[in-house]
DNA sequence: GAGTGGTCTAGACCACCAA
DNA sequence: TGGTGGTCTAGACCACTCC
């Protein structure tokens, strides 16, 4: 029957009912905590917890002492669930597997020091993996790996079975982390793996993982044409 | 000096070092809440605010009565930011334009019928605009409306000086939607819009946006080349 | 300085669900 | 049916920041 909700809930949901029909309209100050709680009964910790949760959704701005406003121009903020691959895969019913293609210690260029902060010319693994969905291309990883962050004396036998974003899941956890994503056409050693032809629209995705205070890994992924990234608002 | 945090904050950080350390391996029950209060000297509302901090970001599983478990295979959880064209635009210092290119009153392709949840065969309102930064292409935007969403006898003359969007954030508001991010190469006319070619490399926006029980719109915008979506993880 | 949100406490009851 | 997390309360103190 009912489906209205209860408790701090039921506060969010009239709230938020007040701003959609503009009783408070965007950029206006809206009653304090302390008011909400007499108006509706309750104590005044529900109240912060419906108006804190509207705020993390950013359709409220709030500041001590200033009090709490209806945000102006509320940017909408989603949340993408990014899968390892091995799951987003097994996950459609295909089976997973990777294939590493090259691992090499090298240099790498400029810009990817740069995004690693790591100092021009210090060597680091390179490691090109294709990721394969039911013997087919799925993804292809290109991977930089910081010798800082991994044991000493490590190599890619290590893997074992693993893809290496699944060992270093396990073996070293990162903390933080930024991921952009883009459309780009596919390039050279990219179109071959993923057995396209140059200059195919690709969905890129490019991530950077720290540890506490030193990078661990930068990875560009160029994924197979018809990948999606789906999110509900 | 000291960048510890305190309370609640201190907790989450005592248990997400305990899950990195692997104290607590993946798959593992943690304490209870109350055994995890008397540890900590807290109430177990601190530690329930902690516990329930972790678990929104994936970390922890948590049940009643089962009690709570370090996530098996952590799915990452990026929160993005979609801002109206126009900010985004503005943010970069540029000047924002929108230029309405097309709009008729016509039925829908069978897919987009079954996207909005509309009858095939009825009749909505088709917008073509083409977003503009500093008098430079930005983003094509293809959109189709559903006319029950809008006032009586609305025409697109009603929009003003505001872009379709824009218009529709201050005047119908919406519940809920989704989202999908891909990589496509151009269609006709977004190329001619864009100024590029045929099939060069385009991220693709498409939204879907619902009020209460029927939906307001579908729209596709094909960004420019160059366009990154960006966040922190 | 003072008003507002942020947090903590100690206790309570409830909802859910595995045993 | 009992144990666990989810929530609520009434009160308190604190941190921030506008005035």
């Amino acid at each position: 029957m009912s489906g209205d909700p209860q408790g701090w809930e039921a506060i969010r949901a009239e709230v938020l009912a007040r701003i959609r029909r503009r009783d408070w309209a965007p950029g206006q100050m809206i009653p304090t905590e302390e008011e909400l709680a007499r108006e509706f009964g309750c104590a005044r910790a529900t109240v912060n917890r419906a108006l804190r949760d509207l705020a993390e959704g950013g359709l409220l701005e709030r500041r001590r002492k200033a009090g709490t406003r209806v945000t102006e121009n509320p940017v909408r903020k989603a949340t993408l669930s990014i899968p390892v691959i091995r799951q987003e895969v097994e996950a459609t019913g295909r089976t997973y597997a990777a294939r590493l293609i090259r691992a090499e210690r090298r240099a790498p260029s400029e810009p990817v020091a740069g995004q690693l902060g790591v100092p021009a010319g210090a060597v680091l693994w390179h490691l090109v993996t294709l990721h394969l969905a039911a013997s087919r291309p799925h993804a292809a990883e290109n991977r930089w790996l910081n010798p800082a962050a991994l044991p000493p004396r490590w190599t890619p036998e290590r893997l074992g079975t693993l893809s290496v974003n699944e060992w270093l899941v396990r073996h070293v956890g990162f903390a933080w982390g930024d991921i952009a994503f883009s459309a780009e056409a596919a390039q050279e050693e990219e179109a071959a793996l993923l057995g396209l032809d140059r200059g195919a629209a690709i969905f890129v995705t490019e991530r950077t993982t720290w540890a506490e205070d030193h990078a661990i890994t930068a990875v560009r992924l160029a994924h197979a044409p018809g990948y999606r990234l789906h999110t509900v608002l």
